[in-house]
DNA sequence: TATATAGTTTATAATAATTCTAAACTAGAA
DNA sequence: TTCTAGTTTAGAATTATTATAAACTATATA
């Protein structure tokens, strides 16, 4: 798939979630999925990587912004696994998560890996929205 | 069980985990675990509940202190749910939780609610410490 | 029992992540 | 081309939490 054509797909995919293509947006979607492997990132992580190379300045509250409105169109998901901070992974579909506790770093585990066989029947009225499996590592 | 015995007992628990037995966490013992129902708070909520009565204050750093001292201690369980806010328990017994996204509420879910039928093996060099489930429900 | 000391509490300041604000800018409809 | 609603931005405000340093206290031991 050549790069170039990613960024006419990313108009399109803003457009369809009532998001305007703006020059911010697609740079960011092309950091974030010009990618292979998925990437996990904090708000901080991805503002100093995107304003490494002084070409174009994204403001922090854009980047806030972006990801907010990235997670709520489901471009991306948010994991929270650390006191005051939140993570927020490229990867949508249904997963799970190593949390290594030292280096403070993601993982993830492939929804194959784990295995649910019972699962409890949520309150009178309410749906269940998402079901998330935190493993916490260490040495 | 009468009341009265409880403070001999927590005053032993605190010195088994090298905490002094101070009035302030001999108070915040007796809120937190002379109930019969396991108790979800912030430090937020506990600081409030346990500064109404004018009797005694606690200061705002004590209270952070002691969840601090004794979530580490085992007394307590944290619970990673919401953006910039922890969540505690007093049930530290192994279970998960559900956590409703219109009122922030956790309830409990035992552990014999979920099964597990599989779970993956960490990292080379890591060790599991703890597996946590959160299902998030909505009206 | 008196006292020295290490642990604890406290008010307050500092920090860090996030959200708010309001003015300047811009995509896209008419 | 022009208008307007949506977007970006710098900076201020907010919120949860942690750090600081002085006053206090539990408790070991003289």
């Amino acid at each position: 798939m050549i790069i170039s054509d990613n960024l006419k797909m990313y108009v399109q995919k803003l457009r369809s979630s009532n998001l305007r293509p703006t020059k911010q947006r697609l740079n960011i979607c092309q950091f974030l999925f010009d990618r292979k492997k998925t990437f996990h990132f904090t708000v901080e992580t991805l503002n100093k990587k995107i304003n490494k190379n002084g070409a174009t300045k994204i403001s922090l509250a854009t980047i806030y912004n972006t990801v907010e409105a990235f997670t709520s169109a489901g471009y991306l998901k948010e994991i929270l696994t650390s006191k005051n901070k939140s993570y927020y992974d490229t990867n949508i579909k249904s997963h799970h998560h190593f949390y290594d506790e030292g280096s403070k770093e993601l993982t993830d585990i492939h929804y194959s890996q784990i295995k649910l066989s019972k699962v409890p029947v949520p309150p009178k009225g309410k749906k269940i929205k998402n079901l998330e499996v935190v493993i916490r590592i260490q040495k």
